[in-house]
DNA sequence: CCAAAAGTGTTACGCCTACACCCATGG
DNA sequence: CCATGGGTGTAGGCGTAACACTTTTGG
């Protein structure tokens, strides 16, 4: 074992904080717990923990998420560092924020409530401790950046949807209305969504398509190369 | 004293490591200095330094651009956080990237000097220690990223600058061409801008009007309101 | 005078927006 | 048959790219 050259320096907690986003009910949500104890008691809280010696901050975020989910394998993203000296008013706590991208449903929703968390639609939020409001804009920030620039159906909605779900998601995450036939033709000219055939008559009598994504590269063993 | 309740969990050194931006005969350039010890001896690396006890991450990167620099009240960024277990062989520290934009003049240069450390233009880099290479890659990214949406010339070029002069860091920044009318309509049009009604006369015989870069909010006591 | 940089004008094209309009069908 | 959501078509505006053109002036 080496020495550690390092040892005059500092050495700081450092922790974790998880915007988990999910959509239900045509709303953009967040997963969020009440923090049972003080300071800031009844007051809400991202799902967070620390940073241990052997994990990678990315490591401890999906911990965090699968502890509070049971979900592996969700898109997640680092966010941004906060690390004002009094932020956590008990200790001197760094926190790196990460955002993901969970389907909400049914059966996963126990384990949520088991925990005595709450899906609460980012339009109108409950009272958060700490700097968590800053981190939960910080995040909805960078997500629309990500929806601006690559479609994000699959993470929130399913394997399959149909236009007018991904464009009442798309509305839930920008917070104001889009027009129905440009949307449609805007995200099929990306050319990243196939037709699966199959229709879904939940929303309307007519019946609309079912889409997959597929990812770009993907697409030049189906679309056919003129030459 | 209040007790520590976070006691349990691991402490880790945080460092940051400070991407400087600067721009010099037509090229940006990014400020390194040689690494003189083992492991990595002569390779080059970013101006970092640990967090101390009582300064946020933000702080940390003032002082370390403080140190080699001699320059206060610099534009600065948060980037992103490296967390890799391995990523400094000597021992675990997470380190937050932050990019600084700076003016080089030659009195700073002094300064620089004295520490070995020397600017790099970012299209031709050494070979850089642990990840430092993605540190830039990321932090000209969102260079990038911020260039495309405001101009960005009062802090690479000083107060007043012609459009010329704009023109070749933009170039220097998206490393490509760009054309000249379409350029300065495009610049002109964004109405930040005011001419200084000087010409500077290094770079031609009829001389180019000087700029100088004012805020949004304060165009409104210069432009009049039309009713 | 003329090379070279500064600055203006012109045209074409692609994308976005607004909005009118058809289609399909369950109740 | 008709209200409702699905889906298509079209015209105008705007920003951009490409590039031709005019202006200025030191050497």
């Amino acid at each position: 074992m080496h020495a550690d050259p390092y040892k005059i320096h500092s050495r700081h907690y450092v922790a974790v904080d998880c915007v988990i986003f999910g959509y239900e009910d045509e709303m953009l949500k967040v997963l969020l717990y009440p923090r049972g104890f003080e300071p800031s008691e009844g007051n809400w809280s991202l799902l967070g923990g620390f940073v241990d010696e052997d994990e990678t901050l990315g490591d401890a975020a999906r911990r965090v998420l699968y502890n509070i989910t049971g979900l592996r394998n969700i898109y997640q993203e680092q966010v941004h560092a906060f690390s004002a000296l009094k932020r956590d008013p008990a200790a001197r706590v760094m926190s790196v924020t990460y955002y993901a991208l969970i389907r909400i449903r049914q059966q996963d929703n126990d384990l949520v409530r088991e925990h005595g968390a709450k899906w609460w639609p980012v339009a109108d939020l409950p009272q958060l401790i700490f700097d968590h409001y800053d981190m939960i804009m910080h995040s909805l920030l960078r997500l629309q950046q990500k929806a601006g620039v690559e479609i994000i159906g699959r993470e929130l909605l399913g394997d399959t949807f149909t236009i007018t779900n991904l464009k009442k998601l798309y509305e839930a995450i920008f917070q104001r209305e889009i027009d129905a036939g440009n949307f449609r033709k805007k995200i099929l000219s990306l050319g990243v969504l196939q037709n699966t055939g199959r229709k879904d008559k939940h929303e309307s009598k007519k019946g609309a398509y079912l889409y997959r994504y597929v990812p770009p590269d993907n697409l030049l063993n189906i679309v056919p190369i003129y030459k």
